[in-house]
DNA sequence: ATGAAAGCGCTAACAG
DNA sequence: CTGTTAGCGCTTTCAT
């Protein structure tokens, strides 16, 4: 029938309610200063035309969007296979919401993608961006920080921090995984094992440089052998660890970079007439429910809080929106010195921020 | 040191080109109409300046944002722990991006979010939506539907078709679960098993149902003891497993409505001594990689190609949007009788498209 | 083929 | 406190 449903405008509603567009302006946006009589009226004329504001003129005047972006740079399948980005998301989502803004989403594909995304975000589309990236050479951090948008990395950036330089302190938010990695040795330590292996992630993505620094920290320079770089596959586990049995036979328990690397590892070592634990103590690192419970045996594993990151992210991020100056390009001195980090206040918004890990003990180790 | 950098409007280019706004507007927008010698150097002022079209500004005149929300309206936490929307979201970004639209993610978690995605939505500020509902009884397709806005569903929606009489057809996009439930038990018969065991997903999904229903067809009213309702999880997967062999410890195959729980499935079949696929047959659904190929054994299951749903939901969707009178409220007569669905050809516009599944065989049956 | 001018719907000074 | 008045940057008739 109605073909095409024209929206009221301000202008309709303050026809309606008999005052100027201005005053509906004011009610429409908080109503502050406005005498209480004419508040009703406009609200009721409000409801009754069922008006919404059109976000594009607003937004026209405002140069705000109240938006986000979110940039999950990553060329690979296997990112999918695995809830880490759904997780995340799930925690920026529920945040952007509790503070009406919305959630534009970038995926990009390889670098033809990049100059799509970077265009992007320099069009002043969003207020701000929260960008994943995993790997120590990808350019689109680079580009984005030089698109002068405020932004806030998940995961630390693997770049050294020369670059920062003229675009302000490079904010992020990751877990502890060093220290989630010498929580699991020491755990396996703990136990008895001495001859204690560990399988890596792609060492060019700093979480799995980060665990094996873990790692290192309490064995400190034993066997270079009980370590096998892998890459966070399930396959590269198997084949890991078949490396590291090929190896050092005698091994007695093996620390894995992820669940899914240690549920490839857990089959190698099955097949292999391996008892776990009793033969190899096996921990992992995610505690990824659908993988570490599923495993035989589940899995004792380190366990990060994925939702709380993607939280935290989207807070910080506000946070610089709301007061200007902290974003972009800004002269930021903050006196002698300045506080980088403050790992006990996660809100703080220093420029890294890293959440705790907790070791969850279930029967593999 | 740019603390404000005033990014360059439509008037700066034409300054510098030595022309009006109009031209270089057209330009711009394609560059029909202006003669070369003029659009070379208004490309040349355009890439001087770095001028990115402000789309704010641009939305409010032409009523376009180039933009969709996808809407996922799922309360339970464990949607995030498969891959399926991840994927889904992955084929829907790939062609939206083809076609320089941006994705907007609206997450839902219960009511209260309903009347903030509807408001959204009938705001205007997405040319049309995809959404994502699983359960019969969700209100928030009915919302959309209200809002006015474009929509392809994903996944059939579970509702009568009464509701749909005044917004036009409900268009979405499903894999063929019903003729994939067919594959699978004939798979299995085909092996000689005859007590065929079904644990079903949630039966308030149409996914469910339709999987259900499938076994049935070749099933027939066989024994209804080898049905038990379960719900996609592990967790309930073993339960399920439990009492159907409590009930018939005779039975030599299982289907399971999903990889997840056959999983849980194939746990308790091993805790209780019986060999897969000698003892009992097990066939899943989904074909989620993680899941179906870390098994023990490795499981056959139903494929659905995930990520080309989603493809094909933001396909017909765009397509939708590309002629208007196509979209809602439209009088949408299309001759007598009219063509609701043609599952052959996926590109068809019609009511409701039906993806193909494939039977991927592995070791579990 | 190009330019001039009129708005799209809204907010933000500025008056009163 | 409320109304008036300028635009925000762009597209789009309508002249030329």
């Amino acid at each position: 029938m109605t073909d095409t449903a024209p929206r009221p405008t301000l202008e309709a509603v303050a026809a309606r309610a008999g005052v100027s567009r201005a005053t509906v302006s004011r009610v429409v946006n908080g109503g502050d200063g406005v005498r209480e009589p004419l508040v009703e009226r406009v609200r009721r004329a409000v409801e009754e035309l069922g008006y919404v504001p059109n976000q594009a003129a607003r937004s026209l005047v405002t140069r705000r969007h109240d938006a986000v972006a979110v940039v999950i740079a990553e060329p690979e399948a296997r990112v999918f296979a695995d809830p880490f980005f759904a997780l995340q998301l799930r925690g920026i989502s529920k945040e952007l919401t509790a503070h009406d803004n919305q959630l534009v989403l970038l995926l990009t594909e390889g670098r033809d993608d990049h100059a799509r995304v970077a265009r992007y975000l320099a069009g002043g589309h969003v207020d701000g961006a929260l960008v994943f990236s995993l790997h120590l050479d990808d350019p689109l951090p680079g580009l984005i920080q030089g698109a002068g948008v405020p932004t806030v990395f998940g995961g630390r950036p693997g770049w050294s921090d020369g670059r920062a330089a003229d675009t302000g302190p490079t904010v992020y938010v990751d877990s502890d995984n060093r220290g989630g990695a010498r929580d699991a040795v020491r755990h396996l330590a703990s136990l008895g094992r001495t001859r204690i292996a560990h399988i890596t992630g792609p060492l060019d993505q700093t979480s799995a440089a980060d665990r094996l620094d873990g790692y290192r920290d309490v064995m400190g320079d034993t066997d270079p052998e009980l370590v096998a770089e892998s890459d966070f596959t399930p396959a590269g586990g198997e084949r890991a660890m078949r490396d590291l049995l090929d190896r050092r036979p005698a091994l007695d328990a093996l620390f894995a970079a992820n669940d899914l690397t240690a549920a490839g590892a857990l089959r190698v070592l099955r097949e292999r007439g391996l008892r776990v634990p009793e033969d190899v103590a096996v921990v992992g690192f995610d505690d990824m429910l659908p993988v570490a419970e599923q495993t035989d045996p589940p899995l004792t594993t380190v366990r990060q809080d994925i939702e709380e990151m993607g939280r935290l992210m989207a807070r910080l991020l506000l946070r610089r929106l709301d007061r200007p100056g902290t974003g972009q390009g800004a002269t930021d001195e903050d006196g002698p010195g300045g506080t980088p980090t403050a790992p006990d206040d996660p809100d703080d918004a220093g420029a890294g921020v890293v959440l705790p890990t907790t070791l969850v003990r279930r029967a593999s180790a």
